[in-house]
DNA sequence: GTCACTTTGTACGCAACCGTACAACCAGAG
DNA sequence: CTCTGGTTGTACGGTTGCGTACAAAGTGAC
């Protein structure tokens, strides 16, 4: 057999950290395969063309945020609280988060994007109303903390402006206390990305 | 004098309007110019290129985005409550909310639109400490309010998901009841956007 | 009508990128 | 060692976009 350099994966994987850094307009084939240290001959051999990556590379993402997320809040024992901020910190880790909201100005642009988009964030509503509802019994209430939790996690890395002092995690952790009707402001429950 | 048929401000409008459509990198001289109905030809009199454009872009936004919303805000006379919800309604108008977003996502790839970004946010975030502080004592929990109602209005135009039969609105202005100490909810104020 | 001045159209060179074709290459089977 | 098959490099044609140069055209002053 011949030589395998340059698997599938890693075309997808360059793709993913291109797509993070530099949006969706940067993934390019010709600049992936310079990254990469190779010359794009190898990489029709895999896709159709650029398309096809980017089909491959929304898989990719789609089953890492969904299903190990979950998988993993679900093993863990701790309570409600506890559990919505573990899953904003697993969605919202350094690899996954960039991606997550490349992927959602991508999604404003392109419908297939949107509904795979659409997939995930409707699972992560889920949980979080689930956890919500342990606590609070109002559905119309569950739904507005869950929303209000969603747009926390996501909207504050898109905000630009400062604190007055405060650090951007000290003030999101209070936030985080409103949005969980935590009586106890001042307990330190680690931080809430 | 010679004729005037596409001025400065109509490269400007159209980039705009390119740029709140389709991102950054949707903005080319030579497509702005088939979609004004003309060539490329009279666009280097007054950009030096395409960069200078974009800037030009940045400036109205920034203008536009900033005072005309402040001045408004600043002659209408309602309680604080209600000064919110309104700077939130004009900020996120059909015309400037897409530009926003467009802007948010590239000032994540460039140093000087994060830059111009940022004196946007903190003007926005002024307001609304100033308006939360006259109901709120705690200022700790004024700062977390107001990045709260920032998340919010920013934040829900990228979420995805359903909400379970109830409309988006409905659940937004729940939500909005929540962070600005609502404590009768069923009250229609306007739609929180 | 003519002139002066500015805007616009056309044409060019250059670069980046897509997708294709095919030759060169390289591991392992035999 | 040789053959074989898939992998990679190279070369090509086509497209799109930037920025420049200059000719063509149109408008208002006179």
């Amino acid at each position: 057999m011949g030589a395998l350099r340059t698997p599938r994966e890693k075309w997808i994987e360059e793709g993913l950290r291109t797509l993070a850094a530099a949006g969706v307009g940067a993934v390019r084939v010709e600049a992936l395969a310079k990254t990469l240290g190779v010359t794009k001959g190898g990489f029709y051999g895999y896709f159709t063309d650029r398309n096809a990556l980017l089909e491959a590379m929304l898989d990719t993402w789609e089953r890492e945020s969904i299903d190990e997320v979950l998988d993993q809040v679900e093993r863990t024992d701790g309570d409600a609280r506890a559990k919505v901020l573990l899953a904003g910190r697993l969605t919202l880790s350094d690899r996954l988060l960039p991606i997550d909201l490349a992927v959602r100005d991508w999604a404003r642009r392109d419908a297939a994007v949107a509904e795979r988009l659409r997939r995930v964030d409707n699972r992560r509503m889920d949980l979080l109303r689930e956890q919500i509802g342990t606590f609070c019994s109002d559905p119309d209430e569950v739904e507005a903390r869950s929303l209000l939790a969603f747009c926390l996690s996501i909207g504050h890395h898109f905000l630009a402006a400062e604190h007055q002092g405060r650090t951007s995690a000290q003030v999101r952790a209070r936030a985080a206390g409103i949005i969980l009707d935590d009586r106890d402001p001042g307990a330190d429950r680690g931080q809430a990305r």
